[in-house]
DNA sequence: GATGAATGAGAGTTCATTCAT
DNA sequence: TATGAATGAACTCTCATTCAT
């Protein structure tokens, strides 16, 4: 059982990934209102009742590649996370999280599609982003009680300090503007300095 | 044709707005995904066709609604934007940046559908915003010019110290936290003060 | 508004009535199962989306459609159903809805495919079943006041006297059997006397 | 070839078997419309593949499984056809269609679905019900011949007197009527009384 | 024999757009 | 100008049937 398990995995995880990948892609290229199911099925090369075996609905389709790429994203962002001062920790994320924003790739793509969706920001999502963004909310805690960064709730300070990174990706690859590594770096500084609180010495 | 002319404009707008104003409401509660051309001539209490006499098209309708909206967010935030030093016309706009996107009107709430429509974020749209936020933009500049804030391009100074406000009124409107007055004012001097260099006495 | 009015309902009827005979004639040549929204769509020549102009769905139509076919058949069946003697009264009915019957008209055939589906016995169909047939009914109670009809519920009095006209209708008609008038006349008159209690003379 | 023939028969016999409750069970709670091969598959604990090695297709298993009703239905109301009188006879008759039809069983409410199919009521189905029936028919044939039956055809016989007892334990179990025994006799009665001819003794 | 994943035609339904009135 | 009935292409989803395993 534990052979043809195996097998069955691999077939159900590969033909469901196939059906994700396509649908990110279709996603990235004509947002969520160019998501057709036989699209789908057409880039994914199967069937159109195929993707019914896989995902409940078109809706079950879209909750699950979110949460597909909110995965991906994380993974993408968060390596190496643990290594290092808080500022070096910070700066990491920080890169890495605008190094992925400004690829066009069809995950990153197809990620900002899903933020503004009203009505969808369902528990369940969110639940999943706490989880995995865990690593950063627990560097905000970790400076937080250690004072060395600003009073404010997490949210608060991923607002102040690491949105910035994501919107600067968003406007390079967009062609609305062009960085030089001077600027980002700067950029990324000015972030953390914003939330930072130097340990004042006592004399 | 004066006195004809005019009244054939107030009719005009008259109806054009309703139209907007119909579609504004519905893509703030059902995302644009639920816009729909019987239900904006429904809301707006015309006929279906009429709206093609305004309009040329639904991507026109969306479009125009969405330069419409823009302008209506600027003129929000930007209300006495020229009144007072660097600092205070800064942290004014920041926070009437924040009050505006914390309320949940259509304006405010169709304004996000449209930031992130791929394809869509055509060359005419950037030009209006270029225009509407032109104070925003000329702010920055002066404090450039007198070397008072950090050189970075305008833009990158945007999502530094302005996006942060968005962000956080956002997620005060979704539910996901609740700020008091304080930390709101922490943290729009925390933008203030990550993009501004304090002039240094000569001595 | 008068003339507006008017026409207006002359087209809506006349549209809906098309779609509905439509229904009618498919339903009796293949069945409720070969109803097909398309095809009603094709055989009343309108566009597939017309009907829900007329019909909320799928079912919606066939319920309405149930409700015209029963009227259809009640008119037919009890046409004079108020002249002449208790036994003539019955006997006409019971000839009308035989002959109807008998015939393979699109109503008739519709007719029998409605009776026994599940769950679709609604109690707005049995309302107006009740209301349609109310003639038939009073004749039950009025036999029953005076006397001269077996006591049993008029549902039970329909069941022994009247369904038999209908069940040697559809065996004749579906080619069964053939019945000449004789016989029909012979069954009738069964029918009559098996509910009939003959007023026994004092004496 | 024996041992193994037998074996195979039962296993066939009760695969199919299986197959054939689950689809009766389905037609009995959701119509014929309500029956998909998936979920008579399911129903049945075999694969949806399966059912094709017992039934050529779809129709074909509607059509067996009419014919399997149609056994039942006449195996539980003739039992003990052949002992007593006439009356005796088919009075049982009567009664025992009624007690059949009033149960909400899977094989009872599933046989009305079958019997106003159009296009359906092939040779082979007619050919089966003759036989099935034949004791019936032959009860006629007998009364009949000696001149106490009206004379009629035995389908004519059947619909004046059998019928009814159908109808009214239809009416009974869609919950229309409430009958108590005495009611249900009285109607037994007047239908054996409608097609009954006394022999009247000479002078 | 038995499985059940895969197929794809076809179902019901919606909706942007047109056009006779 | 304004209407809104009508259109029909395109949508989501189901399901009878097949076939490699």
């Amino acid at each position: 059982m534990n052979e043809r398990s195996f097998t069955f995995d691999l077939i159900m995880h590969s033909k469901r990934n196939l059906i994700l990948r396509a649908a990110e892609k279709i996603i990235a290229s004509g947002g969520i209102q160019g998501l057709s199911m036989q699209l789908v099925a057409k880039e994914a090369g199967v069937a159109a009742g195929t993707i019914y075996r896989y995902f409940k609905d078109k809706d079950d389709l879209i909750l699950e590649l979110r949460k597909d790429v909110l995965a991906q994203v994380a993974s993408a962002i968060l390596e190496d996370h643990h290594v290092g001062t808080l500022e070096q920790r910070f700066k990491r994320i920080w890169m890495k999280m605008h190094n992925y924003g400004k690829q066009p790739s069809p995950a990153n793509l197809s990620y900002e599609q899903y933020a503004h969706l009203p009505e969808s920001n369902t528990d369940e999502i969110r639940a999943l982003e706490m989880k995995l963004f865990e690593p950063l909310h627990r560097l905000f805690e970790e400076g937080l009680a250690q004072g060395s960064i600003q009073p404010l709730h997490p949210r608060a300070l991923y607002a102040v300090a690491m949105e910035p990174s994501m919107t600067m990706a968003r406007a390079m690859r967009r062609g609305l503007i062009e960085y030089d590594e001077k600027d980002i770096t700067l950029a990324c500084d000015l972030c953390w300095r914003a939330i930072y609180i130097p340990t004042t010495p006592t004399n």
